[in-house]
RNA sequence: GGGAGCAUAGCUCAGUUGGGAGAGCGCAUGCCUUACAAGCAUGAUGUCGUUGGUUCAAGUCCAUCUGUUCCCACCA
């Protein structure tokens, strides 16, 4: 017998993985001869270790790279990692802190040794981790944004972009983190809804004639406000637009009491019917009214430091922290009469996606990339049909981020970054270089001091697409490999990153990154909630590894999963996968265990060979001549390779998974290993079966390879056929191709009537409670000369299939019997049982297990159903609208079943007959 | 405030261009049938969220409503 375990072990995934590194498998060579297919890997953050949604990612990109590279690409996988500017400062600030250390303490230059120190530390961790998931990248050309490659192509980028006026130096608004002491993005800012207060207030005329009230939710702002502004056409307060109201803080307060007069003024930002339809304008804190200050030449007063308080402008607040500085205003006003009530609203608080302390718009002085101009054609690419995504709704994302996106604020005031490169010299003067220019380029001064601020981490990552393949440098990698093919990713990525690689590439290389975005859903928990740190429901995708496998876990991400929308991570999907893992083991087990021993060779796995691995008989008109059950299957697997195929190549993962899964369980085990046990028997039958099995098996494997390559590899080389001692690996074997030839309606058609008669005869013993030990014989009365057809080359399918002892044929004289066909015995009609099947009647002699009222009852179910199918067809038949518009194809088939339904029917009425009905 | 997704069996979800409702898990019954009990066989369960519309034909297309999730957003 054979030495083989009886369950899948998994642990035997890490040295063939090492297998696979030693060969050089992963490796992508500029190779012309081939066509290229390359994925960047989004690089993960060194701050990471390996979550759900990476090992997610990972699956998906593998399953894409493995197939492209078994279908003979030239395939290139780039991993690599990201420096994640903010978040890794942020944690190293926390390591440092333990030690009671600052940054200001360490200074710049001992602080950045520390984090490189991080760096080494975790950047490789992740790495090892996404290994162990099988994932065929090529890691000899690992990078990390900060290589000094990658940092020479920041560089490049930003003084070309600079020398052409779009990158620039500005006063704008900007959102400010109190707490990291920086500024952010846009795209960093989150929104969260809370509890917060609309406070309503009146200031006074300057003329002393009156007040008027307004509101607003931040209160300390007042401090900055350098007007009021009203809708040009609100006749409520035409009369005042002009005049000027009296900011009471200032008054009798030195020099500041020059700001205390401030004018009231009309712009059609203001909405009429929002509250009195009055604003105060704050242009130095709030995106609004920085823009109606650019508008009306309003000055702008910032009063808060860096790291919150209120500066010297806010006169007597000064040192506040800004909720005090609330508070006090507040009181102040209250004290003046000028305070009128307070609203409870819920509204959305701007905060900073890494710390969540709330944003604060001010005035800074910032580097910009200016997006106009390189927006225009990244929304083009995508408008034009270029650039496509696997669902309709995440271009419109893209489309929708590009249509509204505001000049990018590039710069950061951390450690941790590609450092702007621009130097000042004592008069100011800019000096934008990629190393430290000597002098200054407008005065010639010596006396250079570079940028304090870094680069948005996005900055790089925008260029990774290409920096990774040696640009600027024209490189052989870069000619080859760039565009890529595909991008893989979170649908929260589009516009942090997605958007930014596009209008980069087409910048740079004159040319879209990537033809297709895979945007892929997020793998929740199992109630639906995402994980998360805080709530603590993550799930470790290196547990599920450890316990059950990488393929496992992989598997369970992919099979029968819409790859775009969200899933839940469930403990009995991950079962269905080991058992699945298990059912194919087992199969191959069961096929390798029929399988000659190699001549002079030890019996045992991995000496046996099939007896034919040449598959030259599929190529032929030889096929025809196969046995019914081959011809079925290999027709159904042709169907397989051709519609997984398919559904790769259209980004539907899932799909392609769950109909070879399916196969395999279904098709394969269930029907066809059962077909064939009794050739297994017959020496002279065994080594065509072993064939067929052989081929369908090694066919499956390759489908699965991509999503479970370390089972597949396994298996296909303890099979052991021609391919596998040419290859060495499945990973080097060919994808499977559609074969016309193959294709096999008719075979399909006698299959399936075969299951039917099989499934027919099984529930009949199942409802009469025939135990299982009793081998009934059954007597098939075919319909027609191909049914007995057959049936009389089916017997041995029939008898092992229904446990049944002998299998009678009943052929009439126009029957066409062959040297099978075993005459039936005579029985009396009082014991038997008649099973109506579409081309047949089977005949089943239960003597006393027949209960006459039973097999009417049964009998007169299936004439109802019979019944309504044909009422159902008649109707279709009959409506003139149907025979007139739908399909002829359709139309032949309705009348096909028709036919089929009308003579079932004919047959069991005449059974009931017969019992007397 | 704007936009999008989802709603199908007890649970989790498939359902490709409209053409007789599916899987897994769970449940019921019987089986250790010499690949697999992590298995095999048989079975039960659905006005495909509501109301309309288009069509010969709607789970599928359109509209509306309800519930739910997410994204975006400067309403003082």
């Amino acid at each position: 017998m054979t030495n083989i375990p009886k369950h899948y072990d998994p642990f035997r995934e890490d040295e063939i993985y090492s297998r696979w590194m030693e060969r050089g498998y992963f490796r992508a060579e500029v190779n012309p001869a081939k066509k290229p297919y390359t994925i960047m890997m989004p690089p993960p953050n060194i701050t990471d270790k390996l979550h759900v949604g990476h090992a997610f990612n990972a699956t998906v990109q593998d399953m894409l790279i493995r197939t492209r590279r078994m279908q003979g690409y030239e395939v290139m996988w780039m991993p690599g990692t990201d420096h994640a500017a903010i978040s890794t400062e942020v944690q190293v600030v926390k390591a440092i802190a333990k030690e009671g250390l600052t940054k200001n303490d360490m200074g710049r230059e001992k602080f950045l040794a520390r984090v490189w120190e991080w760096q080494q530390e975790y950047g490789s961790m992740i790495v090892s981790q996404i290994k162990r998931l099988g994932a065929s990248c090529d890691w000899e050309r690992e990078r990390f944004t900060m290589d000094d490659g990658l940092s020479a192509a920041v560089l490049e980028a930003f003084e070309r972009l600079y020398n052409e006026g779009k990158i620039y130096r500005g006063e704008k608004l900007v959102n400010w983190c109190v707490k990291c002491a920086t500024t952010i993005s846009d795209a960093e800012v989150e929104h969260e809804d809370s509890e917060g207060a609309l406070y309503h207030f009146q200031y006074p005329l300057a003329d002393g004639s009156g007040h008027i009230a307004f509101a607003t939710t931040r209160p300390e702002t007042m401090l900055g406000d350098t007007a009021i502004a009203v809708h040009p056409d609100d006749e409520r307060y035409a009369a005042l637009i002009g005049k000027a109201v009296r900011l009471p803080f200032f008054d009798n307060h030195g020099d500041l009491a020059a700001r205390a007069e401030i004018p009231i003024i009309s712009d059609s930002y203001v909405d009429k019917e929002y509250g009195t339809g009055v604003v105060k304008i704050t242009p130095a804190h709030d995106p609004n009214d920085f823009e109606i200050g650019e508008r009306h030449n309003l000055p702008r007063v910032n009063i808060l430091n860096d790291d919150g308080t209120i500066n010297a402008a806010g006169g007597k607040y000064e040192g506040l922290p800004r909720e005090d500085a609330r508070e006090q205003i507040i009181a102040d006003m209250t004290q003046l009469g000028l305070y009128i009530r307070t609203e409870k609203i819920t509204h959305a608080k701007g905060t900073h996606d890494r710390c969540h302390v709330v944003v604060e718009p001010l005035v800074k002085l910032q580097w910009f990339l200016k997006m106009d101009e390189l927006a225009k054609p990244a929304l083009e690419a995508f408008t034009s049909g270029q650039l496509k995504f696997n669902k309709e709704r995440f271009g419109k994302i893209y489309a929708h981020w590009l249509e509204i996106i505001k000049d990018w604020c590039i710069s950061r005031q951390i450690w941790w970054g590609h450092r702007i490169p621009a130097y000042y010299c004592p008069d100011g003067h800019i000096t934008v270089a990629k190393t430290v220019p000597a002098a200054c380029s407008t005065c010639g001064a010596t006396d250079l001091r570079q940028d304090e601020d870094t680069l948005d981490t996005w900055f790089s990552s925008a260029l990774w697409p290409f920096s990774t393949l040696g640009w600027p440098d024209k490189t052989p990698e870069l000619d080859f490999f760039y565009k890529t093919d595909v991008l893989s990713t979170a649908q929260e990525i589009i516009f942090f990153w997605v958007v930014r690689m596009v209008f980069m590439g087409i910048k740079f290389m004159g040319e879209i990154p990537f033809d297709h975005v895979l945007i892929h859903g997020t793998v929740r928990d199992e109630n639906g909630i995402k994980m998360s740190k805080s709530l603590g429901n993550g799930i470790d995708p290196l547990d599920i590894v450890k316990q059950y496998g990488a393929d496992v876990l992989r598997l369970t991400f992919l099979n029968g999963n819409a790859v775009d929308s969200d899933t839940r991570f469930k403990q009995d999907r991950v079962e269905f996968s080991r058992n699945f893992l298990n059912k194919l083991w087992n199969a191959s087990r069961f096929v390798m265990m029929n399988m000659e021993p190699a001549a002079g060779g030890e019996a045992g796995e991995g000496s046996r060979v099939a007896d034919a691995e040449d598959n030259d008989y599929l190529d032929s008109a030889a096929a025809s001549s196969l046995p019914v059950e081959d011809r079925w299957i290999l027709s159904r697997l042709n169907e397989l390779v051709r519609d997984v195929t398919e559904k790769i190549d259209a980004h539907e993962l899932g799909m392609a998974v769950g109909k070879v899964v399916d196969f395999v369980w279904d098709e394969y085990c269930d029907w066809y290993l059962e077909m064939v046990k009794p050739r297994l028997r017959e020496a002279a039958a065994k080594p065509l079966a072993m064939r067929t099995l052989t081929h369908v098996l090694t066919t499956c494997l390759k489908l699965l390879h991509p999503v479970v390559p370390f089972i597949t590899e396994d298996l296909f080389l303890a099979l052991n056929g021609a391919e596998a001692r040419a290859t060495g690996t499945v990973m080097r074997s060919a994808w499977p191709l559609f074969d016309a030839v193959l294709h096999d309606a008719a075979a399909e058609k006698d299959v399936d009537a075969l299951k039917e008669a099989v499934r027919g005869v099984r529930n009949i013993r199942a409802e009469r409670q025939v135990p299982a030990g009793q081998k009934i014989s059954l007597t098939v009365f075919p319909n027609d000369a191909s049914a007995a057809d057959l049936f009389a080359s089916s017997l041995d399918i029939i008898r092992i299939l229904c446990n049944a002892g002998d299998v009678f044929l009943s052929v009439g004289v126009d029957g066409a019997g062959g040297a099978a066909v075993i005459a039936p015995p005579e029985i009396t009609p009082a014991g038997i049982l008649s099973l109506v099947v579409p081309n047949a009647t089977i005949h089943l002699p239960l003597d006393s297990l027949v209960d006459t009222e039973k097999e009417r009852a049964r009998l007169a179910k299936e004439q109802k159903r019979l019944s309504g199918e044909l009422a159902r067809i008649d109707g279709k038949l009959a409506n003139k609208g149907y025979m007139a518009k739908a399909p002829a194809d359709l139309i032949a088939s309705e009348r096909e079943k028709r036919v089929q339904f009308a003579q079932m029917l004919e047959k069991v009425n005449a059974e009931l007959e017969g019992l007397g009905a």
